[in-house]
DNA sequence: GGGTATTTGTCCGTATGTATG
DNA sequence: TCATACATACGGACAAATACC
């Protein structure tokens, strides 16, 4: 630890060894520096203070005349237990004390996790280190718009799993898709004052938004999608949508929806924000490729990778259309990249040499496995207590639960148990069931069987 | 081994540097004292006899003079030594191994880079290889606040190095300055529609705040930074500074200025972001702590290590003061972090074991010692037609070029003979001088002469 | 586990400003 | 004004302990 803090005042009366030697007396008679802490080597502080390392020497021995440090010498100087120390017993050493939690979680279906066990770790790791061993790489800072030998990747790849139409002049990396949504935000600032959402829409784009001072709509819909009268009236120009993996539902927007929301952005000269969520992922039916690959302009393209790679890379990716493009590179210069350069290069390697794919591939049979076997346990623990709602979802299943509870009481009741699964929101208990969300992507597959006889337990008997 | 036999009247008239002189000079004589003996050092003796130093030594030097001592410098005085040859065997000057050269630019002292042999890179990859090890770390989603390890460990370096008052739960983490500034916009949102800045400003910074609709202000200022008048007569409630290392001058705001400052944001109720860029590498002065260390509640502080670690490693961190923090952490789970996990945990490491402290104390010499040079070379090589504007700058020298081009004419000619520096912006020649910036972070120590003969060749004979 | 580079307390001579007669 | 004496501060050299490889 360096002590550039400590104020020292050249012009005072008080010399400088004097006023730190009474600074470090009152840091001890305050604790701030304890028994047994070492205290910056002389040289150290010398430079840092830009001081000689005599005026230091001579505090530290004004401090060991008076008894608050010892000099051992060739190791350092240590604070000296004071005299109050003494007279008390010896303090018992600090416990962290956790607040330990009543209900350990034993099965999390919350959205936000991913199972580690079948995620080819290994593979990750070499290729990061391949990065790492290159030397001018990491010496060196990253491209504005991301690094070109992923923009290529992403290119090709995009094109072949989504059908995306992106050169890799158009692509622009960022750590996720928040940072990339406030540059499009930058971008369409003076235009576009509105936004419309599904209700209840996704939180993190939403903060986005009003961060930017662009205002959200949460617009009404139906089991397509948003409504288009709804859309229509709301007379925005911005829309933000996951078709492939729907807020909430986990639905994807179907074909003939698609086709009347690129034909108003079009009419409406309007902005399409969409964000392929686990676009990648579908698996019961045949994949529906992005919206941007229908051609249209007015669509922003936006592809991340957390529930495909590893939840802890956070690199995503816009495509951006040429009329924002240009206003883009306009203002490259101004934002710094925000993903890190040796993971967006392992992942461009990652891309290049097919291992994605061949995750993917791997990811698709696993969670379609997974959601089989959820949703089999279901039905036999609970028969015709539960309703599963659809069962072409992503990674997660929506129930109705036969219940006098609303949703969050017996998601609480689940929890109590050991099992957090999520309420799903606006679906107050007026009929006698209630609505709750089981995400399965981060349950190992020998944990969905006992899990779900714990939530009939928790339910029933707890 | 006391001296206390030197018996010395303190009420003769002798002086008793005199009676010091005499003493010696007799047991010498009388053979108590014999060829090559160490004289007690004159520290010891002034302790001893209880005397100044100076005054021993007035007496040794006499001795020397007459010829019965001879002092070998940092050993000790010696009765009638022989005469030994101090043959100090001259190590040789470390050679550096020069820089790939680009095509065009052979040296660049554009701001960006950061010379890459004198970073110690081997010791950033063990640690990163440390935390691939760890699976469970990687397979796993990062906290949206940064990693605890992370904050606590910014914690104790920031205070240590830059007084930073800040508990690790002040601190959020994220890729850089401009995510960081982005929540805090969010968060300043309803409240502020004005930002001031220096006039010109940072980019990256003004392009965040005219993203989330705040307009920038240009404010005038001095050489001690914004100036007070401008900015109470503008009536804005945010200000954005960068007091360590001013955009364009380098210089850093002076103390009274900063009081100034601080009291205007606290009768004005407004808000100052303290960007503390190379805040740390202030070397041949003593240190300024950071303004957030003089204890205001109205300044954001923001850190960050491109110049400091590696510039590939893209992660920041900014001090919240209780206000905006409770207001932050409402919103929280709305942003994803968006700094590389796996970066954050090395970094976390990094700073415990010290490294980071070793690698800035490395890196305040480096630097010091390249100014040094580079100032040197251009006097050497130039004379008296260019002025030094600053000598006591950051990582850039700013040059009055006697000249009947203008900044950028003369940037061109240098670059066209394979040297990059930037122009001054605002300074159009007027009086036959042109500023130009010279950046030399990025120039290994071997090229600067070579680079300034270079830009003589540009300049006088391009 | 052993050799090497770095860090560390310690000590060295020296320089400066100032008070006193 | 000058000699004397002091307090303060500087920067470097040394050998032991330590960390690193």
């Amino acid at each position: 630890m360096t002590y550039d803090y400590l104020k020292l005042d050249y012009n005072s009366d008080t010399p400088l060894y004097q006023q730190l030697y009474l600074t470090i007396k009152s840091a001890i008679e305050k604790g701030h520096l304890k028994k047994g802490d070492k205290l910056p080597s002389i040289r150290k502080l010398a430079e840092d203070l830009k001081l000689s390392c005599t005026t230091i020497e001579t505090s530290y021995q004004q401090l060991c005349v008076e008894g608050y440090l010892v000099s051992k010498p060739k190791r350092g100087y240590f604070v000296l237990p004071n005299v109050e120390d003494d007279t008390k017993p010896q303090k018992p050493p600090k416990f962290e004390i956790k607040a330990k939690v009543n209900n350990k979680i034993l099965y999390n279906f919350g959205s936000d996790c991913v199972d580690s066990e079948n995620i080819d770790i290994k593979v990750w790791r070499r290729h990061i280190r391949d990065i790492l061993n290159r030397q001018e790489i990491i010496a060196s800072y990253g491209k504005h718009q991301g690094e070109p030998e992923l923009r290529k990747a992403l290119s090709e790849y995009s094109y072949g799993v989504r059908g995306v139409v992106a050169s890799p002049e158009q692509i622009v990396i960022g750590a996720g898709t928040q940072p990339l949504l406030s540059i499009l935000c930058g971008l369409l600032n003076s235009d576009f004052n509105y936004a419309a959402m599904e209700m209840p829409g996704f939180l993190q784009a939403e903060q986005v938004f009003s961060d930017c001072k662009i205002k959200v709509l949460h617009l009404p819909y139906d089991e397509c999608g948003i409504r288009m009268d709804a859309l229509k009236e709301s007379e925005t120009k911005l829309l933000f949508i996951s078709p492939s993996n729907r807020i909430q539902t986990g639905l994807s927007v179907p074909m003939n929806r698609r086709f009347e929301l690129i034909k108003w952005a079009e009419e409406n000269n309007s902005i399409i924000i969409e964000d392929d969520y686990n676009g990648e992922l579908r698996y019961k039916a045949r994949p529906i490729p992005a919206m941007q690959s229908m051609g249209s302009e007015h669509i922003v393209y936006i592809g991340s990778f957390s529930k495909l790679l590893l939840p802890s890379v956070r690199v995503g990716y816009m495509v951006l259309p040429p009329k924002l493009l240009g206003k883009y590179l306009k203002h490259a210069k101004h934002y710094n990249q925000t993903a890190s350069k040796i993971e967006q290069l392992a992942l461009s390697d990652y891309i290049k040499s097919g291992q994605l794919e061949r995750q993917l591939r791997r990811l698709r049979k696993l969670y379609s496995a997974k959601s089989s076997l959820l949703i089999q346990s279901l039905k036999d623990a609970f028969g015709k207590n539960i309703e599963i709602l659809l069962e072409e979802t992503l990674l997660s299943v929506i129930l109705t639960v036969k219940t006098n509870y609303s949703s969050s009481q017996i998601c609480d009741m689940a929890e109590k148990n050991g099992v957090k699964i999520m309420p799903v929101k606006n679906s107050d208990n007026i009929d006698g069931t209630a609505k709750v969300m089981l995400g399965f992507a981060g349950i190992p597959v020998c944990d969905i069987k006992p899990a779900v006889e714990r939530l009939k337990k928790a339910w029933y008997f707890g």
